[in-house]
DNA sequence: TATTGTTATACTCTATAACTATA
DNA sequence: TATAGTTATAGAGTATAACAATA
């Protein structure tokens, strides 16, 4: 023990995080790949989805901002996104009362229930996949996964 | 405990599995976005620095086949992603002498320096992020990653 | 004046299909 | 015939800039 424990800490920081990177970076693209792939079954875009998604989460009729916000997007972008969708019945747009400028986006229900569908397949894969771990496991991870959600998206918004 | 273990168990998985599709969705379209904007200031693409990656990776001159499979990507594809890479400047396309169909792709020596500047940015980033754990997490944390990768890998080729 | 949302424009990615050159 | 790679084509996502309607 002739060297402090810091650097060797460090030392050790360095490494992992260099094998973090590489199996993070291809994980998130292969990941994107294959979600790409199974929405395709649906007829669905990943923005759409992830717009659809961000529709549900956020409830109660959305502004096309709060939505492209959410969605970490440009408003431009999110006008067509909501276009596509709208022309096939999974949204809709409403005229919003208190502000005429602005519009409510809603899910219809044909749009809850692709949603539900999709849903039901993934957390299926999921559990093939997490079942393999052990409750230990499963709650380290949702942990660690969320730590590194909130500082993504900390760095998303303040840039 | 009047209810078997395997039960409760099972139980607990839905619950962690249904967080962990929350967690892991809202995380890689974050991370894809964010990503994203950090490249934009390399005035890279995804996919372009996806593709500068693999060769690397792949290394001695991997063909345009080889490295489509590596992206998961149709070949047409990958032809327009490396002409715009060559036309900066960042690899070349050379004939493979033993198949004259084929061509080695390679990076060059701005390629290399670009990717070592982006690796060494993001390292740096991660080591922000992962340096708040103990090295007892981040190893149970590569791991995980590694077998989430693994799982998702072989879906995209098991199809 | 400022904000909400859309339209116009240009570029990249993506897949499919048709094609050329080579094996 | 089969394979490696490109070209042609079409659609979706993305950002920027200009714009209309409303606040």
């Amino acid at each position: 023990m002739s060297q402090p424990a810091t650097i060797s800490t460090d030392l050790t920081l360095s490494e992992d995080v260099a094998a973090m990177q590489q199996a993070l970076e291809r994980l998130s693209w292969a990941a994107r790949r294959l979600l790409a792939r199974q929405l395709e079954g649906f007829d669905l875009t990943t923005p759409q989805y992830m717009t659809l998604r961000a529709i549900h989460r956020l409830g109660a009729g959305c502004s096309m901002s709060t939505l492209a916000q959410a969605a970490h997007q440009v408003s431009a972008t999110m006008t067509g996104i909501v276009d596509r969708l709208a022309e096939r019945g999974l949204v809709q747009r409403q005229p919003n009362p208190s502000d005429r400028r602005s519009h409510h986006v809603l899910l219809t229900g044909a749009g809850e229930r692709l949603l539900l569908q999709i849903e039901a397949s993934q957390l299926e894969r999921l559990e093939r996949i997490f079942g393999k771990l052990s409750p230990e496991e499963r709650q380290a991870m949702l942990r660690l996964m969320q730590l590194y959600l909130e500082s993504i998206l900390s760095e998303l918004e303040h840039e």
